[in-house]
DNA sequence: TTGAACACCCAT
DNA sequence: TGGGTGTTCAAC
């Protein structure tokens, strides 16, 4: 018998191009695992191909060390997935396929060494499997007319089809997502579920356990977050591999879940920034979730009460069908918006007189307060009274902000570097000791609370006091056991959560957003005052929200007052349209960063001339602008100058095609090499 | 990305 | 002359 040999395309996490070619020995597959040594190390990687000849130097090829099959091959649907999303990403494939794996099944060191046992599937599978808690029976809520109407068209849609499930907080969005997440179980399909963030899915874990586990059974219900542990992501990475998983529900990165027999797809809050992923490969799980769709041929379902103006001018277009819940299932009112004029009010600690006795009559009424403020930490910046110094981190153009640390001592943290420092006892610049908090953040606001409402419980919850695993989780519960009475927050608290006795929501400082750079600054505004508004008087029926501006005639602040998204979202896209932005034409953005702002500048200043060219030779000049290298607000982090450069087109095949050749001829360029540099595909901020 | 090879520099 | 530091290049 003839010795097998067979060329395989294998491709690794590296940034470089790829993939390699081996010669495999023993048979392998598409999608197997394989071990392959790549210069002078080993490396895993995963075959993408069998090539019927290598597209290398066959006396330079190598072969496979070892083809891994502790697991099934990852399908063809799955790798084209990954390749549309490399693709459209620019991104090697490698750098796609292997991070969505769990980590164990991509480390050399889970196969190897003396404790490496077989690897890393089977010392998991052999491991007995802890008994899952039993859930509770729930009962099944009758719909409205809005979510039955609702869930009817999504279970009439055959093949795919996307839906923008529009609603207010409280109009039980989810309860259609469980209806239908049910009927495409009882059709023997699976689900996918994604939220934006990992606070989220407990909730959503109990409400799906509690209803859907009688059809997918215990292990029906998988959950996959970055927060798992290594073990944890395998096993339950595993079950949605072998099928064992019916029902998934995770954060963006289970857009890569590997299932092929999926019968709906969910989007929870799809307008949601956190559905960006900001590092590595900048891709968009709500967008790569509507191609799966397309690709699988199956319904999907964004719901959101502040849609993406993207998904919002798709329904316009008639390419997503719009199903609107149009009031709150439970049979309850909107809150009463008021803004506040800041401007001619004498403000006590940031609270205007309004909202202070507002808060005074909710307690007396046993009803519980959330104050809303987007800042961490005591103050923004500590500053000298006497000439004028304010706080700076030193390693980049920022004001470091006051935080109280332990026993009520202050500390100055950079939230952009994380540089942490003592307080200086005396001015560094004039030697004067009569410093000050500028400004203030969730911390000072709590303090003040405290002062002011001394018989009231407040708990305040932000990124600082939530850093302990778990710990989120436990500062919600004490608050849905009414041990709070003031909560303080910020956008954290905005999310999600139902509470059932929160009367009051005052939201401080909102303008700070409203002067942003971006372009779409007001419409994550709007986003995240509707959502923090949603939390009062979800049951009271009688809930408040106090709006405390300087700059109450605006737009964003006006459509808030009569929680009119339509009319907002119309006024924004007619801005949009005018001035060409998205969703009117499609963005690319090159950033970089070196030591010295003007390496950065003559990189960028190089790589707009290269693209000029190109686009011409391409003959997309016209529908191509390319805008001048800018540094970025924030000049300098972690002593490294930053700055991009912005590519516009109306054209996506054009711009996808000029991208492809310019990240070739970057890639080529030695000045490239002595910086960082990365190219960004629809970015949510510029 | 990682590592090896190579150039350069300064102190002994 | 040795060794520490930084730069460049290749990897199927």
């Amino acid at each position: 018998m003839r010795p097998v040999t067979n060329w395989v395309s294998v491709v690794l996490d590296l940034p470089l191009g790829g993939p390699f070619d081996y010669r495999a020995t023993t048979a392998v597959a598409v999608g197997d695992r394989v071990i392959v040594p790549f210069g002078h190390r080993k490396m895993i990687g995963v075959v993408v191909d069998l090539p019927s000849e290598p597209s290398y130097d066959p006396a330079l090829v190598k072969d496979v060390e070892l083809v891994l099959q502790d697991i099934a091959p990852l399908s063809q649907s799955w790798i084209k997935f990954a390749r549309f999303a490399a693709e459209y990403y620019q991104r090697p494939l490698g750098e796609v396929i292997l991070p969505a794996l769990p980590s164990p099944l991509r480390s050399l060191a889970a196969y190897q060494g003396k404790r490496a046992a077989g690897g890393p599937v089977a010392r998991l599978d052999k491991r007995r499997k802890a008994a899952q808690s039993e859930a509770m029976q729930s009962v099944v809520p009758t719909l409205s007319t809005g979510q039955q109407a609702a869930v009817d068209a999504i279970g009439a849609s055959e093949g795919f089809k996307a839906f923008l499930l529009f609603g207010v907080t409280g109009s039980g969005k989810t309860e259609v997502y469980l209806h239908a997440a049910a009927q495409a179980l009882a059709r023997g399909r699976r689900v996918l579920m994604l939220v934006p963030e990992i606070n989220l899915t407990p909730q959503f874990e109990q409400s799906l356990r509690a209803r859907l586990e009688p059809v997918a059974g215990p292990e029906g219900v998988a959950v996959l977050h970055s927060a798992l542990s290594d073990g944890e992501r395998l096993r339950a990475w595993l079950s949605v591999q072998r099928g064992q998983a019916r029902i998934i529900l995770g954060t963006r990165l289970s857009i890569f879940a590997p299932i092929d027999d999926l019968g709906l797809l969910v989007v929870d809050e799809e307008h949601d920034a956190s559905y960006k992923q900001q590092d590595g490969l900048r891709y968009s799980a709500r967008d790569l979730a509507v191609w799966r769709a397309h690709d699988l041929n199956i319904p999907i379902v964004l719901g959101s009460a502040t849609p993406s103006l993207e998904s919002w001018v798709n329904t316009q277009k008639k390419h997503y069908q719009r199903l609107d819940l149009p009031d709150r299932a439970r049979e309850v009112t909107l809150p009463t918006v008021r803004l506040v004029d800041t401007r001619r009010l004498q403000m006590e600690h940031g609270l205007s007189p309004h909202l202070i006795t507002a808060m005074r009559e909710r307690l007396a009424n046993k009803e519980q307060v959330l104050i809303f403020l987007n800042r961490r930490g005591y103050a923004p910046a500590l500053h000298c009274n006497s000439c004028g110094w304010v706080s700076q981190c030193s390693r980049c153009t920022t004001f470091t902000v006051l935080h109280r640390a332990h026993q009520g001592r202050h500390q100055l943290h950079c939230h952009h570097c994380g540089f942490q420092q003592r307080v200086p006892k005396a001015c560094p610049e004039c030697g004067d000791q009569d410093m000050q908090p500028m400004g203030r953040g969730t911390q000072r606001i709590e303090e003040h609370l405290a002062e002011l409402f001394p018989e009231a419980r407040v708990l305040r919850i932000d990124a600082d006091s939530t850093r302990k695993k778990g710990s989120a989780q436990a500062l919600f519960a004490s608050v849905h056991a009414g041990e709070v009475d003031i909560l303080v927050g910020t956008q954290m608290v905005a999310k999600g959560h139902d509470f059932a006795n929160l009367g009051l929501v005052g939201v401080l400082n909102a303008d700070a957003m409203l002067f942003s750079q971006d372009f779409r600054a007001p419409e994550r505004l709007f986003a995240q005052l509707m959502q923090v508004s949603g939390r009062a008087g979800r049951h009271s029926g009688h809930g408040e929200v106090i709006v405390q501006t300087g700059y109450p005639e605006q737009a964003v602040y006006q459509a808030l007052l009569k929680h009119d998204y339509t009319g907002f979202a119309q006024h924004t896209i007619r801005e949009r349209e005018a001035a060409a932005l998205p969703p009117f034409s499609h963005q690319a953005l090159l950033s970089a960063e070196a030591r010295e702002l003007q390496t950065t500048l003559d990189f960028l200043t190089t790589a707009r001339d290269i693209a000029t060219t190109l686009a011409t030779q391409l003959g997309s000049a016209e529908v191509i602008t390319l805008y001048d290298p800018v540094p970025l607000r924030i000049v300098r982090v972690d002593n490294m100058c930053r700055a991009q450069l912005l590519v516009e087109s109306t054209h996506r095949p054009a711009m996808q095609q000029l991208l492809r050749h310019w990240i070739a001829e970057l890639n080529q360029d030695p000045s490239a090499r002595r910086l960082n540099w990365q190219l960004e595909v629809d970015p949510l901020e510029i």
